[in-house]
DNA sequence: TATAAAAGGATCAAATTGGTCCTAAAGGTG
DNA sequence: CACCTTTAGGACCAATTTGATCCTTTTATA
């Protein structure tokens, strides 16, 4: 239950990878792909995601890539997991403003507070921090 | 992310309502499926898993069924989630005892605080809570 | 113009999810 | 025993999601 999928894993691999950049130097999927062994095709998908929402910025044509779109102690390692997957919704019935069956259902809260503390420990690791860790 | 399946939503509805009935009291899997509004074939399977952990006692035959096997005090969440649902696992590489790619990757205690985050909090609930919660 | 790179869409195979169906086994009843 | 009731277990199947690949378009540089 619960589990990252494989874009998750790719798209935090393939970020802490461009942070580990020296700034403002400028990363071609290819490279970014080839470091951290992700099938280069998939990981521009993931990337174009992130582009999209400002973590990384793209330019095309020669001399064109992915840089970060801020300072890596900026981005944490919920907006990168909820970029690709989505947010994080450990029941369906967060998602309406009431469940299926008439009223708030028993179990309701009990998710309501998986979903704050799943998303208070991603908020707090930003991928500085992961880019610094200890070599893996 | 992170969502509960369908399986599990049936699990935890099937188990809460066998907890309402009063002590004792054999209900048929036709029964549960139908206060439950769940698909009986799929409940059966469901059951079948609670059966061989012991979170209920099934009996055949006529005036057979099933009963819980424990007080619902004594039943979590957790145990219901994780009987249909496997082991709750945020990331595969808490699986191992390493990651694939040499020591344990960047990430991995951020995934092991919050699968300890969410194990917690589905350990504090019990099905007798549940039951005894307000209608919905 | 030619080349380099990302963007975006279409497509596809494999795995997982959600479920059905059928037969077997176990227990009760006349 | 024969028969009925009820769960157990296995096989099977359709829909969805996941994990990709490929092709064309757009944007930028030389």
């Amino acid at each position: 239950m619960m589990e990252l999928t494989r874009k998750g894993e790719y798209a935090i691999r393939g970020i802490i990878y461009l942070a580990q950049q020296p700034p403002g130097r400028v990363s071609l999927i290819s490279e970014i792909a080839a470091a951290a062994e992700v099938p280069q095709t998939f990981l521009a998908k993931i990337f174009q995601s992130f582009a999209k929402l400002g973590l990384v910025t793209s330019s095309r044509g020669t001399g064109g890539g992915f840089v970060l779109g801020r300072p890596a102690s900026a981005i944490t390692l919920r907006e990168v997991v909820e970029a690709v997957e989505g947010p994080i919704v450990p029941n369906r019935c967060l998602l309406g403003s009431a469940c299926e069956r008439g009223g708030p259902c028993r179990v309701h809260d009990v998710w309501r507070q998986v979903q704050s503390g799943v998303v208070e420990i991603l908020d707090s690791v930003t991928i500085d921090t992961l880019a610094r860790g200890r070599e893996g």
